[in-house]
RNA sequence: GCGGCUGUAGCUCAGUAGGUUAGAGCGCUGGCUUGUGGCGCCAGAGGUCGAUGGUUCAACUCCUUCCAGCCGUACCA
């Protein structure tokens, strides 16, 4: 630091002289929810805990962190953490994360009680997963899912029936059918997709990502965005280029129209063992679907669906919702991916050695209640303010009395509270019950006290009065939708006037 | 990560061709009013003008760098 010079700037500084207060906030992409969001998404979380209920899946629970091995996201060649995962260094120097989705927990959940588990293991959780990945709108770094898993089940009617089982659930949380949709395809095809262009082997995994990447593009950048994302690349709205996965014309056209149209088995099957294989994968979940009632509005097979995770090894399928939305600016999108799964042959095997085929699939809670608000199919806030006793007197004898109103009405079931903040000013009282959305205030002053009265106010029906008079002083003197009663006459006055309440507002 | 846009009070935003003391609405606090919500009246608190460095007699204003947010794009195991 310079000395004795002192600039109008460190002069100006100095007169402020403010202490630096912490300013609160959370980490980027980290979120508080308020009592609405959590009443609503709890209701949805019970709806969709009924239908994997009814299929059989009973719950299972297992911690946030995991070893990072146990994870599979150590980065080849270094003993670092992938960096997507949010890690940390244990006291004894193993790395341990917080887990990035429910699937890779389950298997090790399952590997490691495998003698005591029978199979197939049928299981379901609900739980906060993290990911350290830039945030954005509906896209949260710490965010709820929903998981429904089959463990030792090898055959595709255990994926069909996930399919089956999202299905219910959409239509469980009110979501009409039609609005929206399952789609099933298999990794299988795609890898014989990319076989038959020329691409197979271990020396093109990233030409066959670079692929991958492209087909998943569909639904944001069209088939012609796709087209350019398969060859060259593609210029984005800022000017910015993606390179793209460098396919000449014929084999992006034989991508393109592999992944546009029905897969033909009689067309391709001379093509390679492993669309054969995963076409007649596809066909048997399809008799399954159709044989149990499920149409194509529900469920549908669609050669596009690719998934954006690497572990699967067959059938992956997706439930996509299908109406348009109106986002905060007005803008008409499409809501897109809530729920999302597929068949994880190798997962568990990395702990036994033994081959253990699973599949199941993982429901994004966040998204999905976003997407039921704007159907209006959340109920907002259910739950009523609770009644508010007023503080009038505050001798001991007054507030005995007035906790003794507040039991008498927990007792019958009605939520209520004294009010416990300063007394000093009645208006105040009112005011909080005001804005807490309260129905009913209670008053109990000395007169009312030595008479054996109580003044019950019926806080909607004053603010339906209230519009009728624009003098201050008169609405204060009119004492709007107050009544006097007999203190005995308290609960079941009460009891009337809510009910009056309720029968209103259904009206 | 890359590109673009934006950072002024708790919120929404004015403002300055560089010039004394940075404003409004809403919100908040207190009072009118220890016996009445809304409407009203009076008063008040609240600002490192995102941070840093520079140009200048003088920077909220111009320039550098950084940070944060938004949009697009990439990545998303």
């Amino acid at each position: 630091m310079s000395q004795n010079i002192e600039t109008p700037k460190q002069a100006k500084k100095q007169k402020k002289k403010k202490p630096q207060r912490l300013k609160a906030r959370q980490p980027r992409g980290f979120v508080d929810r308020d009592s609405d969001d959590i009443r609503a998404g709890e209701q949805m979380m019970s709806t969709i805990r009924s239908v994997y209920e009814r299929y059989g899946f009973d719950p299972v629970e297992t911690p946030m962190f995991e070893y990072t091995d146990a994870l599979g996201k150590f980065l080849p060649d270094t003993d670092r953490p992938n960096e997507g995962v949010f890690s940390l260094l244990d006291d004894d120097e193993q790395w341990m994360s917080l887990r990035y989705d429910l699937t890779a927990p389950l298997a090790r959940h399952f590997a490691q009680n495998i003698n005591d588990l029978q199979t197939p293991y049928r299981t379901y959780r609900a739980g906060y997963v993290f990911r350290n990945e830039k945030p954005g709108p509906g896209r949260f770094r710490q965010f709820m899912q929903f998981d429904a898993d089959t463990v030792g089940a090898p055959n595709p009617s255990a994926d069909a029936e996930m399919c089956m089982m999202m299905a219910d659930t959409m239509e469980a949380l009110g979501i009409a059918r039609g609005d929206y949709v399952v789609r099933v395809n298999n990794r299988k095809v795609l890898d014989g997709v990319m076989e038959a262009i020329g691409i197979g082997g271990d020396e093109n995994d990233d030409r066959r990502l670079g692929v991958l990447r492209a087909i998943d593009k569909l639904d944001k950048f069209g088939i012609e965005g796709v087209r350019l994302l398969l060859g060259d690349g593609r210029m984005d709205d800022s000017g910015d280029f993606t390179k793209g996965a460098g396919l000449d014309k014929d084999q992006a056209d034989f991508v393109l129209a592999q992944i546009s149209g029905e897969p033909n088995a009689d067309a391709t099957s001379q093509l390679n063992s492993a669309m054969q294989a995963g076409i007649a994968e596809l066909a048997q979940i399809k008799d399954l679907i159709d044989g149990a009632g499920y149409g194509p509005d529900q469920i549908k097979i669609d050669p596009s669906v690719v998934r954006g995770l690497e572990y699967y090894t067959g059938p992956v399928y997706e439930c996509e919702l299908t109406f348009p939305v109106t986002n905060e600016k007005g803008e008409t999108v499409t809501f897109g991916s809530v729920a999302g799964g597929g068949r994880y042959d190798g997962l568990v095997k990395r702990f036994t050695g033994q081959d253990i085929p699973a599949t199941g699939f993982s429901i994004g809670v966040s998204r999905l209640m976003t997407a039921l608000k704007n159907l209006g199919k959340l109920q907002a806030n259910t739950v009523l303010a609770p009644v508010v006793v007023c503080v009038m007197d505050r001798d001991n004898d007054a507030l005995a009395g007035y906790q003794r109103m507040v039991q008498e009405l927990r007792v019958a079931g009605i939520r209520a509270e004294m009010y416990q903040g300063n007394p000093k000013q009645f208006g105040k009282q009112l005011q909080y019950a005001d804005r807490r959305g309260s129905p009913i205030a209670i008053i109990q002053g000395s007169d009312e006290r030595e008479a054996g009265e109580v003044q019950v106010k019926d806080l909607v029906e004053g603010m339906r009065l209230s519009q009728q008079i624009s003098d201050n002083e008169e609405w204060r003197a009119s004492r709007p939708a107050q009544q006097t009663i007999k203190r005995a006459d308290l609960v079941s006055t009460v009891q009337s006037i809510l009910s009056a309440q309720e029968t209103e507002r259904s009206a």
